[in-house]
DNA sequence: CAACAAAGCGCG
DNA sequence: AAAGCGCGCTTTGTTG
């Protein structure tokens, strides 16, 4: 072991978090997380009778008439080719967007901004189905003696991330509030003086950019905690006051937080990962009447924008010059000085990696993982801030494991999530737990990879003794 | 029947 | 100048 820290990660070190990150993740592996099998089976019951039942129930609207009349036997709800033929050859509606193959668009997205009662049902019913078919079915499937073996992959994605398998531990629900619960309350501790235990890196992948450009107003906004860049970018994006983002009693908590969640989801992060004004600002405009985004005094969003001179979206068309009152235009200018103003150093960089990358053909992570190959220029400057963020969560992992064994602890590391770790931790174990994940995670990580120039912190939820993921609440850490 | 692509949707 | 990054799973529809 060098006494002096090395700056610069190399080939073998990247060789070695893999090895060693490797054997963690196998030990994962084995653990398996505890299923209640009970709830499992009467989820799946009761979700295959909803989706019967509002199947039967949409089975009398003209729509599903029309769909019958063309499709007759071969009808079937399931169809997007079917579905897109009633919607805008037989009902007449106008078709917003096409697929790659020329065939309508029928997702999320379109479907919920056409407000059709039908469609409204049916998207209900899709969703339901997803759970079932894919989630709840999936984890009893891989279920052996109340036991999931989730696999979690190493060397198989691009980026060097993780990918995980049989089934995909990676993404069960957890947005959607109603499928989190469905879906969550399947995994419990695996007995009755255990918790569920999940610890999260907030914002690693923000704070893995800019440990490579360093731009100091983004710097900024990681070391001053008063200072929050999502709820900045929501009140820009909207056109609402800091007085509009504070709340006016504990009801009005959620209404705010829905707000930043749109400039987090539908601004920021498109943006850093190379979207533009043009599909941003639809996707913002959507979220008005989809989330129901309102002033502090009640009015829906689409009204304020009014009262601020933008009545409307305006054409999506890249060659229609947008009229000042549109939002897209707007969104422009937002998107203008998110860039030129604000961030500008975080956009040099992109320019300085990106063109590094087409002089040599190849870049290194700072975790010493060197990516080559044919490349887009998203991709070029996506992939090292995607593998660091997720490398600091490996090692954290690993380190934590060696620690539970060295110290002849029984709780045991039972999933991870990219940027978090699933544990089942004994009772008596969980204070001490959570003091060590968090110095490992925040402070050990530090001496590590002296690199990592920005304040790590995370956070800790942990279900009550004996009870689901789903019933995981925040602790203070 | 199997194999494959496309579309869609869940997560970070 | 180009125009969201990564993944896995399910179903449909085509092809051989």
């Amino acid at each position: 072991m060098n006494t002096k820290m090395k700056n610069k990660a190399t080939t073998l070190d990247a060789y070695q978090l893999l090895h060693e990150g490797s054997l963690a993740l196998s030990t994962v592996e084995s653990n398996g997380i505890c299923i209640d099998t009970e709830y499992l089976q009467k989820a799946i019951k009761q979700t295959a009778r909803k989706i019967k039942e509002q199947t039967e129930d949409i089975k009398n609207d003209e729509i599903f008439k029309t769909w019958k009349k063309r499709f007759g036997t071969k009808t079937n709800m399931d169809s997007s080719d079917q579905l897109g033929k009633v919607l805008f050859e037989n009902m007449g509606y106008t078709c917003p967007v096409y697929t790659q193959t020329g065939k309508p668009k029928t997702d999320i997205a379109v479907l919920s901004e056409l407000n059709i009662p039908f469609v409204k049902s049916l998207l209900s019913i899709k969703q339901l189905k997803k759970a079932k078919g894919t989630y709840l079915s999936g984890i009893e499937k891989e279920t052996i003696d109340g036991l999931l073996h989730a696999f979690f992959d190493l060397g198989l994605a691009v980026t060097y991330r993780s990918s995980s398998s049989k089934p995909n531990f990676q993404n069960w629900p957890i947005r959607n509030y109603e499928m989190g619960k469905l879906i969550r309350q399947c995994f419990i501790p695996r007995s009755s003086k255990r918790h569920i235990v999940e610890l999260d890196y907030g914002g690693i992948e923000v704070h893995g950019a800019a440990w490579y450009h360093k731009d100091p107003m983004m710097l900024d906004y990681l070391h001053d905690k008063t200072k929050d860049m999502h709820r900045d970018m929501a009140m820009q994006c909207y056109m609402l006051s800091k007085k509009e983002m504070t709340p006016k009693n504990e009801d009005d908590a959620q209404r705010i937080k829905d707000i930043r969640y749109c400039g987090k989801n539908r601004f920021v992060f498109p943006e850093f990962y190379g979207d533009w004004w043009l599909s941003c600002a639809p996707a913002l405009w959507n979220s008005i009447s989809q989330m129901k985004l309102k002033t502090r005094e009640g009015l829906s969003l689409r009204k304020h924008l009014k009262s601020k001179g933008i009545n409307r979206l305006g054409i999506v068309n890249i060659d229609v010059i947008q009229e000042s009152n549109t939002f897209l235009y707007h969104i422009k200018q937002v998107e203008r000085d998110f860039w030129n103003s604000r961030f500008k150093v975080y956009r040099q960089w992109k320019e300085d990696w990106y063109n590094a990358y087409r002089k040599n053909g190849k870049f290194m992570m700072l975790t010493g993982f060197e990516i080559s190959g044919l490349m887009k220029r998203n991709e070029v400057i996506n992939y090292p801030v995607q593998g660091v963020a997720f490398h600091c969560l490996l090692w954290s992992l690993t380190r934590i494991q060696k620690l539970l064994n060295k110290y002849k602890m029984k709780s045991l590391i039972v999933g991870q999530i990219h940027d978090s770790i699933v544990g089942d931790i004994l009772k008596s174990e969980l204070q001490n737990y959570l003091e060590i994940a968090n110095k490992v995670m925040t402070v050990d990580i530090k001496k590590h990879w002296s690199w990592i120039t920005t304040p790590l912190e995370i956070e800790a939820e942990v279900s009550p003794v004996g009870k689901s993921w789903f019933e995981k609440t925040k602790v203070k850490i």
